[in-house]
DNA sequence: GTGAAAGCGCTAACAT
DNA sequence: ATGTTAGCGCTTTCAC
């Protein structure tokens, strides 16, 4: 390991013949402060000569600023493209300056501290829930102590008392999947989905209003947890069982994808002896067979427009509390 | 927004009727200092009672480092379980007090300089390659430069100058997964991968030793970049060709999902007329019809192990330069 | 066993 | 238009 020799703005100072005071006004284009032409160049001479680049640390301490925000999802977000929203955050981010920090929701007690030590420590400037459970406490106690902190999930939960919220209005394409359903020529319908320990989950609301309004008969909603074979058991009975459904709505891709395997288990086929679509955005939804018609979210979008929104809030700027970004129906081959 | 108040190690030191830098040896649990038993729980009431955290900064500061490593990735691994390796990266660093920032390969000129630059302004410690195309001369930047860092992927590239690596043993199981197609009563295999361009990929080479160990019959070898459509005609030339394979091995798992897509596409059912497995981890495996034999990756123990490595490094200790960790074969349906 | 004091490298108010 | 200087909050050497 080489010696790490630090080349400070002093050094930098000295070297173009001015103080540290110019060379600092000269590389942050401080505004209301005029520097002659040649004594910038002479500033940025010298800093190319001695290949200087700024302690980020020392500027951070100056300004009691880590430049970084903690992002935080839940353990269980191992799949589907939650990358991409992690790409927007980071490019949303990067034209101001700040990286991101990554942090997964333990679910323990000392989560909630771990995220008010960083802030306290001035390790990290806010905090961005991507898809993750956030529990009113959390939110209610970031709120009392000013924590900078936005959230990004497919819909907002609308009671955002000091935080802001990225959400989609997915929820408004149900009726029209709905309809496209009806469209195919059946009726009996049938919606699975997650079971949400943390809010309440708009989803099997909406699908039954968006039956009614269809005029489809509604097998019911099944829902459970997150549990691939869990899934699949409840999954399998539903399609086992007397009321079969010929249409069945995923409240997301993962029960989208586990619909489509038990029922080529079965031997049902899609879309002949069955229709299906999930709501969500997967990688998946174009690999598996048939592909999979689903609502999709504006993944990366969510996490730039997010990251514009925690930065202003971050700069005491006065923001929306919160923005809904459209999602859309695309069709592939199950329905 | 509601304004911050530090609280220093000064003013817990004047709370607790001490000096700061009794506060500080009793923080940090200095070695070869004595402090009296009073004296330290005196310094823990008063941080108690003001509710101080240290300040992370400026500690940085003193100490010129960040404590934060940046992870890269590439800009296309947006799907499967890599978030299982960012969350082994994560717990490992953890240990040590180190975050990740998370940084994308942005393939552009800039890139390189970009990491340089984050390690010189102290911005980060030292860096983590997770299944990103590293290209030569940035590698021997970092070794020239001194710059901490290490490389994930699913196979080492054995020249690891400066950095270190961590891979799996995952080649070894090639010649296994061919005595299972072997076993399973077909002669005519192929394989499908993709096409890499920052170094040489040593799969084909080992499916080929693999197929004449087995004494079966090679229908070749077919490589080509990721783009979904290229990846699908690929495969569908492949099985409409008159030398048919009966068996084919896929070089990742995206390449495996487009050839079960394909097969049912034409009509060919798994395993019935066509028998697939697919080297590397992925959530969709399980997902699929019928789920995917695969030689699985240990994603999280590669980031566990990755980021002991790397703290070990910045920490200047004498470590492995290279750590294979081991793979398995999942036998799920389609072999 | 504990304290005083010197910085780390930067920014910004104030002086010139 | 540029320089002087006083910290930011911590660690650590050296005194006592």
């Amino acid at each position: 390991m080489k010696k790490k020799i630090r080349v400070s703005s002093k050094d930098v100072a000295r070297e173009a013949g001015v103080s540290q005071a110019t060379v600092s006004y000269v590389l942050n284009n401080v505004e209301h402060v005029k520097i002659r032409p040649e004594t910038r160049q002479a500033v940025w001479d010298a800093v190319k000569k001695l290949n200087y680049s700024p302690s980020h640390i020392a500027r951070g301490m100056k300004l009691k600023r880590s430049m970084s925000v903690g992002v935080i999802t839940d353990r269980s977000v191992t799949n589907y493209n939650f990358m991409k929203t992690l790409q927007g955050i980071k490019e949303g981010l990067a034209r101001f300056n700040y990286t991101i920090t990554l942090l997964f929701n333990t679910q323990e007690e000392t989560f909630h501290s771990e995220i008010i030590s960083y802030y306290n420590s001035n390790r990290l400037d806010g905090f961005i829930f991507a898809f993750a459970a956030v529990e009113d406490y959390i939110r209610n106690d970031l709120n009392l102590k000013g924590v900078p902190y936005l959230i990004i999930d497919s819909h907002v939960s609308g009671q955002s008392g000091g935080g802001c919220e990225v959400g989609t209005d997915h929820l408004i394409h149900i009726p029209g999947l709905a309809a496209l359903f009806k469209e195919r020529g059946i009726s009996r319908m049938a919606y699975v989905g997650p079971l949400l320990r943390h809010r309440e989950d708009p989803k099997p609301r909406a699908y039954k209003e968006a039956v009614k309004i269809n005029h489809l008969v509604d097998c019911g909603s099944y829902l459970c947890s997150f549990d691939d074979d869990e899934i699949r058991k409840m999954v399998h009975d539903l399609l086992m069982s007397p009321k079969r459904p010929q249409g069945i709505l995923a409240g997301n891709p993962r029960f989208g994808f586990h619909t489509l395997r038990v029922a080529a288990e079965l031997g049902l086929r899609i879309p002949g002896d069955l229709l299906a679509a999930s709501l969500g955005t997967s990688a998946f939804h174009d690999f598996c067979y048939p592909p999979m018609t689903a609502v999709e979210l504006p993944l990366f979008d969510m996490g730039y427009t997010g990251a514009e929104m925690l930065v202003d809030i971050m700069q005491d700027k006065d923001v929306d509390r919160i923005r809904i970004l459209p999602s859309e129906i695309v069709l592939r081959g199950s329905l």
